[in-house]
DNA sequence: ACGCAATGACTCC
DNA sequence: TGGAGTCCCTTGCG
């Protein structure tokens, strides 16, 4: 039985597990005015006892079980005659449970959890990210979750039929650590994905949140194109045609598919799920996830009420009736065709599940299989070689992977806890497999929660070996404080491509490393900083030292911005 | 430096 | 089943 899919977590505030809140007795702030402005919404606290200035708090338990009805009650007492006492708390409140005798949020670098509160990363009850044991440290990998198929007959066949196909001797692993350029104007709003082009090698197209289509080479860098009339909304994802790699299909939340001739930007609708226009958000239909069987010249398309639609490439024909993938109302998050056997389809779904079809035998009841998982799936991927493997990414904060897709798939290999969760100002994060990758293990994916490098708070970029969930690299620059939930690997070159809000940045590896070499954990942290070439963050921040400063706001450190706009060729120079 | 908005899943009643 | 309210590490702008 799938149990970790299964896993509640509820956010129970009548929970009390103060056993955590050590260290948040020494960097006393001003209190946070925001938090006391809002005494109006925030129930609890009634009147009189704001007036305690600090100390000692800890058993409150009325607090806790503030009644619904006192929270309308001051707004309800201000026109309603009784007027209520203004106060003024001058007691530190946590700003996310309320309580008094801890706070949460950004201290210099470094975010405090709220105690009271289930781990952030992992979602378990009784510690904080920061004594999380699935915490990615320095010099510690993600914790791959204990349980493995092991020694069952289906092992056996994994052995036997599949393992023969996927190379167990790991390639050559360069990590892109090394920015080599970027650009910050080319979007205005942020970017929701990436995609290389198939035969261009230098060529990145990427699309944002309003639609809009960019077409990038990185080398010269001169050459940008935008078309901003294919879509009007969100531009979820993106697909070659392989049989003709000068259109590009692309589907949004507008709820078309287009095809663009790259060269004209002329985009010719293939399917317009929303022919009669708006009429309310209940009936407005989106596409987020699409893909191509290109042995069948089949556009796979899925909505965002659950439906599935087949296209026949060339006559823009639709094929049968929709059908129902996911639950009923349900957005589908992702569509992926096997690589190895293209009529074999992934998709992922809000419904907290990742299912496998047969595209040949379709029927909503007719699932090959149904992964459950704990939260929505924002993605899932077949392995790009062997096609294998299914490695899902998920809201609450796992990556799952399964080995062997004909085998037992009630539960997954392993779970990768990683911290990628939900947010709704941030494109969805998605693991990617490295296409380069032989052994089908390597994957990449941007993390969320911030590390506290050199007294900065930087989001890196996770390179993990989802075979034994050790994390292999951690890309970061001190110059991109922003979190980078759209990444791309080069399907030949060792190029990663980051979506990071509205920028795209385009990394290379720094070093050659040893050809003989294994692949080894690189210590990208170490060169972010260790370079002479590079500056240290500290010393140069907008206001504060690294200990308190945040107040209301995160984001500590910013640090310095810096304009990719054309010729940022390696670092150093790319700088004002 | 602060306030705010954009905006999606989830919970609770 | 549905609508309102809530929400923890966002981001950029005014």
């Amino acid at each position: 039985m799938a149990a970790p899919a299964r896993a509640r977590f509820v956010h129970n505030r009548s929970r009390r597990r103060a056993d955590e809140d050590d260290s948040d007795d020494e960097g006393h702030q001003r209190q946070d005015a925001s938090s006391s402005s809002s005494s109006d919404d925030d129930g609890g606290e009634e009147e009189e006892e704001e007036m305690e200035v600090e100390g000692s708090d800890e058993e409150e338990e009325e607090a806790v079980a503030d009644e619904p009805a006192a929270r309308e009650s001051p707004a309800a007492a201000g026109r309603g005659g009784r007027k209520g006492p203004i106060t003024i708390s001058l007691k530190k409140v946590c700003k996310v449970c309320k309580k008094t005798g801890h706070e949460a949020g950004f201290k210099g670098a470094v975010y405090i959890d709220c105690p009271m509160k289930p781990c952030f990363l992992c979602k378990m009850p009784g510690h904080t990210t920061l004594t999380c044991p699935h915490r990615v440290a320095m010099e510690h990998g993600v914790i791959p979750a204990p349980r493995r198929n092991t020694n069952t007959s289906l092992d056996y066949v994994f052995q036997s039929q599949v393992k023969g196909k996927i190379s167990m001797v790991k390639p050559r692993f360069l990590v892109p650590n090394q920015l080599e350029c970027g650009n910050i104007k080319f979007h205005q709003r942020r970017v929701t994905c990436l995609e290389f082009h198939p035969t261009k090698n230098n060529v990145l197209l990427s699309g944002d949140k309003k639609g809009l289509l960019g077409i990038w080479d990185y080398v010269k860098l001169h050459e940008k194109i935008t078309y901003d009339s294919v879509h009007s909304c969100i531009l979820n994802s993106m697909k070659f045609d392989t049989a003709n790699d000068g259109v590009l299909y692309t589907a949004s939340s507008d709820g078309t598919i287009s095809s663009t001739d790259l060269d004209t930007g002329i985009g010719a609708p293939l399917l317009n799920l929303n022919p009669d226009g708006w009429s309310g958000p209940s009936t407005w239909r989106m596409i987020y996830g699409m893909d191509l069987n290109t042995e069948k010249g089949l556009l796979l398309v899925a909505d965002s009420f659950g439906f599935l639609y087949l296209l026949d490439r060339r006559s823009k024909e639709r094929i049968g009736q929709p059908i129902l993938i996911h639950k009923k109302g349900s957005k589908v998050t992702g569509l992926h065709c096997n690589p190895a056997q293209p009529e074999v389809l992934l998709s992922s779904g809000n419904d907290h599940f990742a299912r496998i079809w047969d595209t040949r035998k379709l029927d909503p009841k007719s699932a090959l299989a149904s992964l459950a998982h704990g939260r929505v799936v924002n993605s899932g991927y077949f392995s790009p070689r062997s096609g294998n493997k299914i490695m899902t990414t998920c809201q609450d904060n796992r990556i799952r992977v399964w080995d062997y897709i004909f085998g037992n798939l009630e539960s997954p290999s392993r779970e990768i806890v990683h911290s990628h969760d939900f947010n709704r100002h941030l494109t969805p994060f998605k693991a990617e497999w490295d296409p380069k990758d032989y052994s089908e293990t390597v994957a990449v994916i941007g993390r969320y929660i911030s590390e506290n490098y050199n007294g900065v708070a930087l989001h890196p970029i996770d390179f993990i070996d989802t075979s034994t969930g050790k994390l292999l690299a951690e890309v970061m620059d001190p110059d991109i404080t922003t979190i980078s939930p759209v990444n791309k690997l080069h399907p030949q070159d060792d190029i990663l491509a980051t979506g990071s809000s509205r920028s795209i940045f385009i990394w290379k590896p720094k070093n050659e490393v040893d050809p003989t070499e294994e692949r080894t954990s690189q210590k990208v942290k170490e060169y972010v900083y260790g370079s002479g070439s590079r500056k240290k963050p500290n010393g140069k921040h907008d206001n504060s030292s690294d200990d308190d400063s945040d107040g209301g706001g995160g984001k500590s450190k910013k640090a310095k911005k810096t304009r990719f706009t054309h010729t940022a060729k390696g670092k150093g120079k790319s700088k004002a």
